[in-house]
DNA sequence: ACATTGACCTGAGAGC
DNA sequence: TGCTCTCAGGTCAATG
C-alpha cells in the first residue's frame, strides 16, 4: 500500500517522466477524489503551467509548478500514478488525468478512492494543518526527536507509529516490519519500552524505510530477513520458520513472529 | 489531550 | 453458478 517508500518511489517516477512539460489539458473521470477544488477550477490552475520539482511529505507528494502552485497527491490504499502515451490502453481506474503536449498524460489511479488531490499555495501550511509530523526519513528526524515524539504516549507501539500526527509515512505493513526488524511485539505500550528498545525501533524504522526504497517498495524485492514478504496466511518467520501470527491491532491487520517479538511485561 | 472505533470506498476471494 | 460475507487499510469524525 502506498506508503513512505511507496511514495517516494512514485515520487522518483514524476521525476523521471514528468516535469518540463506544457500542460495542454486536465480530465476529471470522478470528483469524488478532488477535495478544496471542482473539476473546472483544477484545469484552470493547471493549463499551460509546468511541473518544477517534487516533493515529499509521510505520504503525500507534492508536484511544484512553475507558478508556486502544488498538486498535491494522497494515494490512499490503492493509489497510484501512471506517464503513459495517449493512444495506450488505460489503467483501469483512471480518476485524473493530467495532459501534456508531448502526447502523454500522467494518470492518477485509484480503484477505492480513498485518496485526495488537491491544489495547494503553501506546502508548510498545509504540513501544519493536517498536523502531520515529521517525515519518517528526514535527516533532521534523529534519535532525540524520534524518542520526543513518543514521549507521554500511553497507547500501543504499532499504533503510535502508523500514528501520522507522530511520524508522517508510516502505515500497517511497514510498521509491522519496522517491528520486526526491531524485536518488538506490536501491542508492547509506548511507555514501556526503554531507551535501548527505542534505539533500536529508531533504527530499524531508517533501515526498513531506505531498504525498501531501494527494493523499489516491490515486496518481491525486499532483502533476505524482510518479514513483508511472508505477511498472509501460512507465512514463516524469515529468520526462525515459526508460523507468523495475524492480530487486530487498532482495528488493522497486524503480523508478527511471536518467537522473535516477545511481549515483554508491561 | 489522548486513545480507540466505525465509516468511507471497491473488488477480490471465501464459503455455502 | 451466484449470492452474501469478510477483508484490505489511510484518514477522519465520533466516541470512550
Amino acid at each position: 500500500m502506498p506508503e513512505l517508500p511507496d511514495v517516494e518511489v512514485f515520487k522518483r517516477y514524476l521525476d523521471s517522466t514528468s516535469l518540463h512539460q506544457d500542460i495542454q489539458k486536465v480530465e476529471v473521470e470522478n470528483t469524488r477524489i478532488l477535495k478544496n477544488i471542482s473539476a473546472r477550477q483544477l484545469q484552470t490552475r493547471l493549463k499551460g503551467r509546468r511541473f518544477d520539482r517534487t516533493s515529499r511529505h509521510g505520504k503525500y507528494l507534492f508536484v511544484h509548478l512553475d507558478d508556486g502552485q502544488y498538486l498535491t497527491l494522497h494515494f490512499g490504499m490503492t493509489g497510484f500514478p501512471r506517464y503513459f502515451k495517449n493512444d495506450e490502453k488505460e489503467p483501469d481506474h483512471e480518476r485524473v488525468k493530467v495532459k501534456f503536449k508531448n502526447g502523454y498524460q500522467l494518470a492518477y489511479d485509484n480503484q477505492r478512492l480513498l485518496g485526495t488531490v488537491k491544489m495547494i499555495r503553501d506546502r508548510n501550511r498545509f504540513i501544519n494543518t493536517n498536523r502531520l509530523g515529521p517525515d519518517a526519513l528526514a535527516p533532521d528526524f534523529d534519535f532525540d526527536a524520534f524518542q520526543e515524539c513518543l514521549e507521554g504516549r500511553r497507547g500501543m507501539i504499532k499504533s503510535a507509529l502508523m500514528n501520522q500526527e507522530i511520524i508522517a509515512g508510516i502505515g500497517n505493513v511497514y510498521s509491522d516490519e519496522i517491528l520486526f526488524q526491531a524485536g518488538i511485539h506490536p501491542k508492547t505500550s509506548v511507555g514501556s519500552l526503554d531507551t535501548s528498545a527505542l534505539l533500536s525501533l529508531y533504527h530499524a524504522m531508517k533501515h526498513v524505510l531506505q531498504r525498501s526504497i531501494k527494493a523499489n517498495a516491490d515486496p518481491e524485492k525486499m532483502p533476505a530477513g524482510f518479514l513483508i514478504p511472508q505477511r498472509h496466511k501460512g507465512g514463516v518467520c524469515p529468520n526462525c520458520d515459526t508460523p507468523v501470527e495475524k492480530i487486530k491491532v487498532a482495528g488493522r491487520s497486524g503480523y508478527f513472529c511471536p518467537a522473535c517479538q516477545q511481549r515483554s511485561e508491561d
